[in-house]
DNA sequence: TTGACAGGTTACCAATCGTTAACTATATTT
DNA sequence: AAATATAGTTAACGATTGGTAACCTGTCAA
């Protein structure tokens, strides 16, 4: 019976892990919400860190599987319309993917343990964001869709502030919908400011 | 001997909490980092959540004290430059102050634990700086210093950046050299695109 | 039919947690 | 000088933690 136990351990354990984190979380409550007994747990993992890795890793594969990949098979938009709405449909994905956003919070909550956890923290919350925006940024300069600027700080003050609202809403989930009006509000706004209009 | 005990006792707290959290510390590790034993502690506490309560209210009023405060008491900025110089000045504070430091890692930390702390963290890293800034944008704009735009948006936009750095400068404190600077870079960079060039 | 095994259980272990009690030494007050 | 308050100690408490051993039970292959 149930051969999907350990998928499910892991859902469970993924929950807890970002919301509490690792030291705040315990392996009978993990169990108690799948209606098992903790020595079970054994039975899949075979210790509280194996768990917490295995979660990791889940948010690895599905960062890398989704959010990573669907970044490089994005399209370079040929108008800024065409760009609102792609960002928009990214925005609202990134926001309110359940997978994404306790991928988010656990590396919020964790991000201080070691030099490690440090750098992925880092590399996901910006340098990735940034990289993208670069890629997507330099042909819509060179197309005239965009004011010709140092494409650095371009990116850098397109992700951040989405950032910024995407953080907002992790921690109060109630404002989704104030948080995603805000973040589909400002790509507009940053259109207005650094897009190049058509005459 | 040693009537600041209490006080030393915090310290330390203070350190801990903002770097393990709430449930990854423990009372022992205080004390011997002070050189006392454990029930020593609650010669000056009455429980670790008194010890915990007690560093958030140091927290909480250091930063109205000093951030608060020196933001209320920030000039409007007649020239550009003078903009950029006063602000130079805030960001290098905000980055490197200890305190201030440890209270913004704490909260990052332990913001979704419950709904207050979640409520504080979205003042503390958006509202308040956005505030502050509309304070000092809206006569910079009348002034004929910034081109006249969405005020929220402009706040939002140009705090939102700043505080990625800082925020990575949190994580990676070797790299506090390089966010200094990419920070500051960013101011002139906004000034650049949204400050109107006297002629 | 039997035997192996996967996936549970109960019961327990040692370590660690926050916390308290009883005691001691040192100042301070009366 | 005596009494008291302060700030520390040692030792222990009960609860909780991650982890293990022994046992049970249904499924499935030999």
């Amino acid at each position: 019976m149930s051969g999907n136990t350990k998928e499910r351990i892991l859902e469970v354990a993924l929950d807890m892990f970002s919301q509490y984190g690792y030291a705040g979380t315990n392996l009978r409550e993990i169990a108690a919400e799948l209606g098992i007994t903790k020595a079970a747990l054994y039975k899949h993992y075979k210790s509280k860190e194996d768990i917490w890795n295995s979660t990791m890793d889940v948010f690895d594969d599905y960062y890398k599987k989704n959010a990573l990949k669907s970044g490089k098979e994005m399209k370079i938009p040929s108008t800024l319309e065409e760009f609102k709405a792609q960002e928009k449909t990214v925005i609202k994905v990134i926001m309110t993917n359940p997978m994404i956003r306790k991928g988010r919070r656990l590396l919020t909550i964790e991000q201080f343990r070691d030099e490690k956890t440090a750098a992925t923290a880092t590399n996901r919350f910006i340098t990735t964001n940034v990289e993208r925006l670069k890629l997507i940024f330099a042909p819509m300069i060179k197309n005239g869709l965009l004011i010709d600027t140092d494409i650095d700080m371009l990116a850098l003050a397109y992700a951040t502030p989405i950032s910024a609202l995407i953080q907002m809403c992790d921690r109060e989930p109630q404002k989704q919908e104030l948080t995603l009006k805000r973040a589909e509000e400002f790509v507009d706004y940053f259109i207005s400011i650094y897009g190049i209009k058509r005459t």
